[in-house]
DNA sequence: CACCTTCCATACGCAAGCGTATTGACAGCA
DNA sequence: TGCTGTCAATACGCTTGCGTATGGAAGGTG
């Protein structure tokens, strides 16, 4: 309708990037909503919304819901998630490479908001594989690093367990209800203890 | 239609109960279904099928969808969940009672499902000050403990809430995807790695 | 037996969400 | 300038799920 006008004015919702979309815009749009309002808030129409468009631009680049949420969860798995580990191996001794870790995990946390989101919706068939191979990966690495530490493989398979349920109970606990919600400070010294009590010596 | 017959034969879906319902039926149903499929799964038509019935039952129960779920939570707060504490309570040795406490926890899933569940929900307005309350008030009797065991304070509030989230964190591998399914014996093995790792002593 | 209360069925309106079909705008290139 | 390919708007149909309105059946009670 007033197209001639937009292309100057354009404030769809405010922002006055606006171009044209591709795939990866979408994508990159998924996984911030994702990590905002969970997978359930994907909707085709409420991106659509957000982006400034409309459905008919949706269905051009992809040719279901499902085929969004695929590829953006590829491109999770594909970046903020292999680096993670990648980060990590940079480190020779294996006890400080475990506290570092946590450390490190314990902050930035946009990642840890799309996991977290992913864990309420591990039911979904497309989410759940991805969550299977995630979780599966890091659990092992996790026992590699263990076993390096001295632990006997059977125990540094249980420690490896033990210390990912931390990881993701934490998470609900702390991102679902503000509840047991912690000060900076005091957050710092709970860290210290899982690490005191997880790590080997 | 055919209600006359129905009286005796009386296979709504195949089981033979069917009398009028009451609104403990829904709750009850309702928690049931919400331990299999999830919060989201209990929807008003999809229950009434479930229980031979149509809507127009429901809605004279329940005032709402959210009323159903409010009623169902609060029966299970009352309920599953006031007996772990309370039965564990029972033990005198502080120590020894964790090790009861984290053994018992280990089996008896139902109520564990509904926990799972609603974890999944915390965003539900209706469940999150449930959650809310549950899980505080465990970790609180948790703290209690370890501080009965021999902590500081500190490391006690510490290790309630490490240990919580572990129990957290497992229900979501455990329960989510089969992936990490530990046979029976490795499970046992398991547990008591947990235990050796975060009790005292 | 009449009647009232309790429980349930049926039919409807409405919103959200997915997917389809069709048409339009615009850019680049011939 | 006209053609073509790319991205987007509009309108539609379909399903699911919530909630409402209204009438009917069945059991107890006077």
């Amino acid at each position: 309708m007033t197209n001639i006008e937009s292309a100057e004015i354009d404030t769809a919702t405010d922002k006055p990037e606006r171009q044209r979309l591709s795939a990866q815009d979408w994508e990159i749009a998924a996984l911030e909503l994702m990590a905002e309002e969970g997978v359930a808030a994907v909707a085709v129409e409420s991106l659509a919304r957000r982006l400034g468009v409309t459905k008919g631009s949706f269905y051009w680049h992809f040719s279901t819901r499902d085929a969004l949420i695929e590829a953006a969860l590829k491109r999770w798995e594909d970046t903020d998630n292999h680096n993670t580990i990648a980060r990590a191996e940079q480190i020779e001794n294996p006890t400080k490479r475990l506290r570092e870790l946590f450390r490190q995990t314990s902050r930035e946390m946009r990642s840890h908001k799309i996991y977290a989101a992913l864990l309420k919706a591990a039911d979904h068939p497309v989410v759940a594989p991805v969550m299977e191979r995630v979780s599966n990966e890091r659990i092992a690495y996790l026992a590699r690093v263990f076993a390096q530490a001295g632990m006997t493989p059977i125990d540094a398979d249980h420690r490896a367990r033990l210390t990912y349920s931390t990881y993701v109970g934490f998470l609900q606990l702390a991102l679902q209800f503000r509840a047991s919600r912690l000060s900076s400070d005091a957050f710092d010294d709970y860290v210290g203890h899982v690490i005191d009590t997880l790590v080997p010596n």
